[in-house]
DNA sequence: ATGGTAGAAGGTCTA
């Protein structure tokens, strides 16, 4: 069984990519976000073509999240409950396989401020509020198996961003955030699937548009699968499709697959 | 002290 997780940066503008990908490493399940579209220009058609059944919570202009299945998946979910904003940022969506695996897609907010105001503070609590409602989700479902792919927007370890010092103060490395995720992963006993079978510096999944950060390799880790522990002796495999970040209109994002048996 | 790039929307924000 493969699922994968991409931020595809527009499913629209990615279309063609996506389609491919779907056809050359054909997972069962894949996690999308930042499908920047509202759900009535969701491209369904597109993909139901290429095979694929989608849960889908899109919005205008920002954000959006899809789950693409080869089976049709059941207790569709479109919004995080209890999220600060009561949901109204597309940043999860969740179905439940046939054999009772529930699979969620996630894309946590950013947290950084504004560039006109940077003492503002408002997302940086925006995100730490959004950890504590995925907190409280996951730990309601804690006796079902499950799967969490997504953006989570967080640099775990400082081996998994280019320059450390750097971000030590950007939102997806601060403290409070790298404990809020570090908290969850604890309570719930989850299994970091990459990381368990790829624990070495350097590995990364996002690689910015600008500073030729993808040609000079200043990339960083931020999108992950997590497995709940009654999964986790079944992972098997995990790599991020590099390959994906090079192609002609890429997402800044490559896509991180996970195999378990 | 901001740039660099990309995307959606629509003339600016988010990442």
């Amino acid at each position: 069984m493969k699922i994968a997780t991409w931020n595809i940066n527009s499913i629209n503008a990615r279309l063609p990519a996506l389609i491919t990908y779907l056809d050359k490493e054909a997972p069962d399940f894949l996690c999308l976000q930042e499908i920047k579209c509202q759900d009535e220009n969701f491209p369904l058609l597109d993909i139901k073509g290429a095979g694929y059944n989608a849960l889908f919570a899109g919005q205008k202009s920002y954000n959006g999240v899809a789950l693409l299945a080869k089976e049709a998946l059941a207790k569709p979910l479109f919004s995080l409950p209890n999220a600060p904003d009561g949901g109204e940022q597309a940043r999860f969506v969740s179905g439940v396989t046939q054999a009772g695996i529930r699979i969620i897609s996630v894309y946590v907010p950013n947290g950084n401020p504004p560039l006109k105001d940077p003492t503002n503070t408002e997302k940086l609590k925006y995100k730490l509020a959004w950890f504590d409602a995925l907190h409280s989700y996951l730990k309601g479902h804690a006796d079902e198996p499950f799967i969490i792919g997504g953006d989570f927007n967080v640099i775990i370890n400082d081996g998994d961003v280019y320059n450390p010092e750097a971000y030590r103060t950007n939102a997806l490395m601060l403290p409070e955030v790298r404990e809020k995720l570090a908290d969850m992963v604890k309570d719930l006993q989850l299994t970091n699937a990459f990381k368990t079978l790829h624990p070495e510096a350097g590995n990364y999944s996002f690689w910015d548009y600008t500073m030729g950060a993808w040609q000079r390799n200043l990339g960083m880790l931020i999108d992950d699968i997590f497995l709940s522990p009654s999964l986790a002796e079944r992972l098997k495999s995990a790599e991020v499709h590099k390959y994906m970040r090079g192609m002609d209109k890429a997402s800044d994002h490559a896509p991180l697959m996970v195999e378990l048996t």
